[in-house]
DNA sequence: CCTTGACCTTCCCATCATTGGAACCTTTAT
DNA sequence: ATAAAGGTTCCAATGATGGGAAGGTCAAGG
């Protein structure tokens, strides 16, 4: 399997299997003759494991800590749990942050009239002056 | 008023505010005879703006296009609106994602033990083997 | 056999917003 | 006079990914 099918079967572009490669949270793979990268069943499934870890939002260094415990035969699902619950709460952290932004843009939408007239307490808002906003 | 009395003044760092005048966001400000940069008010007012939007979640480019609403005494408040709205909607779809990232880890979470065992749900799921998730 | 097109290789650049640092100059206070 | 604190410019790095150029390789069809 050269890296292209390796790219379809997994969903990692070629691109960004390489750069896995080079950054070291995947291993070099075999080369043909011509230098093209050989990959097999377990490089697949290595790919697939970081995906899936990539789309719940693990960043890469994460994804290599839960690499290496999955690889470990000894590892302690304890540790595991630990990594998955911290970034549980840094996520939770970073939806309370955007759930504070759309909080207050939306009042501000709502006491503008979304008409032509120049007033306007959004951008009153982020100017810094609040007449508009008191008492709501 | 020199750039670090600005940068005090605004909460924006002295970097950021020569980054911001190098990609046009701000205007260039007047220079003394040994080249420091001055502010006046209306310098530092255009910076809080900045800071603001920029703590609301808005990009930079987002920003611009609100600052030059602002500075646009004709502007129509409707477009002003418009930003914020569709701003919002993003921010909305962020997190809708980031709780489904969440939900999935929870539930990932709740079923490991995080004892010493070797086995763990969450790197099977990451590995795409289910059997410890089926009928939960 | 030769061409074409699809694929592979490496390398560099761009993104976005921000930070850090080096090398050097200016102002202020001791 | 000197040292500290601040200013200036320029270059580089971050994290994860995409884009593209320049060149080598493979398969199918004429």
């Amino acid at each position: 399997m050269n890296i292209g099918e390796a790219s379809n079967a997994t969903g990692v572009s070629a691109k960004m299997i390489r750069y896995y490669e080079s950054i070291g949270l995947i291993r070099a793979p075999l080369r043909t003759g011509s230098n093209y990268r050989v990959y097999g069943e377990d490089e697949v499934h290595v790919l697939r494991f970081v995906k899936r870890a990539r789309t719940l939002g693990f960043s890469v260094e994460e994804t290599a800590t839960l690499l290496g415990l999955w690889q470990d035969k000894t590892r302690a699902s304890a540790e595991v749990k630990e990594v998955a619950t911290s970034h549980i709460e840094a996520l939770e952290t970073k939806i309370a942050e955007l759930q504070g932004m759309v909080k207050t843009l939306k009042h501000l939408a709502h006491c503008c009239g979304g008409d032509n007239r120049p007033d306007c307490p959004i951008l009153d808002d982020l100017a810094g002056e609040h007449p508009t906003t008191k008492g709501h």
